[in-house]
DNA sequence: TCTGGGGTCCTAGGACCC
DNA sequence: TCTGGGGTCCTAGGACCC
């Protein structure tokens, strides 16, 4: 079989970039949620020693020196551009699997020798480049693994290579694996690499060269996976149908903190009915039910707090689940206590109608009319047009920030760019 | 004094990814 | 003053069953 990978480099940058020439050429940082972190640079960031993940208030000197152009991020944009190029891989390859946002697996035909495969990598490049306009790399190798560290050295040698790796050849995974730290393999993390130093397993090389049966001792079976794939084994096949999801999460940070409870329940309740929202879309009821609310992690004593409840019958209904949530967001709350940030787990996820019936709740025979009317109302004049009385009104301080948003360029007839 | 064996299911927590 | 959000997988340990 023949992997390969592409991604797009630093997407979200190239992303805002793509309809603000103003952004090209200078340094552009693109914000997490609530505007807090950086969460993607462009090269000109990095050069400046903008680290990823770092919150902007520790770089706001940095910032105003060098002329930072600051924006929040626009998943709606993202979303877009992400069906835009794989739309395009789809045209040279037969699977395709979307990894996350920025990143899909696809398989070329397989020809006896591998240049075949790297002229193909190369004009996925430039086809993706001329009609979506974004900057990708390429990973070409026998297995997932072996492609995705292809593609992260592509990243490394793009001046050399031109932004395709092909790892099919064994010499050369031999070169570079002695010279690539094992830390930077797809997979090993900050508390795997911690465990291998006293090893003495310090480049992908070593780390291939672990018996399977010592790589499990050391991780678990997900390691020696890893190791057998990083020696051309395949141990994981293409998803292309994407699985179902078996949990979701609607958790965001407060833009101010709260301390008053009828703000913490509106909060719980707008999070609370998003995530119903979500596994209606997808035809998913839930049977579990996770709610927190916590304080910022950086003070003394913060509030933290969390609730779990079984739904029986599965339910996705942001009637119960809302009431419910709101009803653990009672219990938790600590008088006196700052909260930053809540959210809400449904876990357990099942295909609608396919639960055990509660021998001892009566469904509400109206619930599927009223909540597919719902959904479609707000499918089509907007999120939020219909919500239920305990979500509030109206943006309130406690949203998620977001200052420095784009326009959604590419879906909203009404944010369209103007040419003059 | 001596105190079985083999399962399943659930949960919490850790680790990883983007 | 200000520090993101949303997933998956694996394991250990407890509860329970026969």
């Amino acid at each position: 079989m023949s992997w390969a990978i592409v991604d797009v480099a630093n997407f979200y940058v190239s992303a805002e970039r793509l309809f603000d020439p103003s952004l090209r050429g200078v340094p552009v940082i693109v914000l997490s949620n609530n505007d807090g972190c950086a969460v993607a640079r462009s090269e000109e960031a990095k050069a400046l020693h903008v680290r990823m993940g770092e919150p902007v208030f520790k770089i706001r000197d940095r910032i105003k020196r060098h002329g930072i152009q600051l924006r929040s991020s626009n998943y709606e944009l993202y979303a877009d551009l992400n069906r835009r190029f794989n739309a395009v891989i789809a045209d040279h390859s037969d699977l395709v699997e979307i990894y996350s946002i920025d990143e899909s697996f696809f398989r070329l035909p397989a020809l006896a020798n591998g240049l075949g495969d790297v002229g193909t990598a190369h004009r996925v490049r430039e086809d993706i480049a001329r009609s979506v306009g974004l900057p990708t790399r390429i990973g070409l190798g026998p297995t997932r693994t072996l492609s995705k560290v292809a593609n992260a050295l592509a990243k490394a040698t793009e001046k050399v290579w031109g932004g395709v790796v092909d790892l099919h050849d064994l010499e050369l995974r031999r070169r570079l694996f002695e010279h690539w730290p094992v830390g930077e393999v797809w997979g090993i993390g900050s508390a795997l690499e911690a465990r291998l130093r006293p090893l003495g397993v310090k480049t992908t090389a070593d780390l291939a060269a672990l018996p399977p049966a010592v790589a499990r001792d050391i991780g678990t079976v997900v390691l020696e996976r890893l190791v057998r794939e990083l020696g051309g084994i395949e141990c994981d096949d293409f998803k292309v149908a994407p699985e179902p999801l078996k949990a979701t999460a609607v958790t965001r940070q407060f833009g101010e903190p709260v301390t008053a409870l009828p703000e913490l329940r509106e909060a719980m309740a707008r999070r609370a009915a998003r995530a119903a929202e979500k596994i209606r879309a997808q035809g998913l009821a839930a049977s579990r039910l996770i709610a927190f609310a916590h304080g910022s992690r950086y003070k003394p004593n913060p509030p933290s707090a969390s609730r779990s409840a079984r739904l029986s019958p599965p339910t996705n209904d942001p009637r119960v689940i809302v009431g419910i949530a709101g009803k653990m967001m009672e219990t938790m709350f600590q008088p006196g206590g700052v909260y930053t940030k809540c959210g809400v787990l449904l876990e357990d996820l099942s295909p609608e109608g396919q639960g055990q019936a509660d021998l001892f709740a009566t469904a509400d025979p109206k619930a599927p009319g009223l909540l597919a009317a719902m959904d479609g109302l707000n499918a089509r004049y907007g999120r939020n047009t219909v919500i239920l009385a305990a979500q509030g009104c109206g943006g309130r301080s406690f949203d998620t920030k977001r200052s420095q948003k784009s326009p959604a360029w590419t879906t909203r007839i009404g944010e369209i760019p103007v040419a003059r």
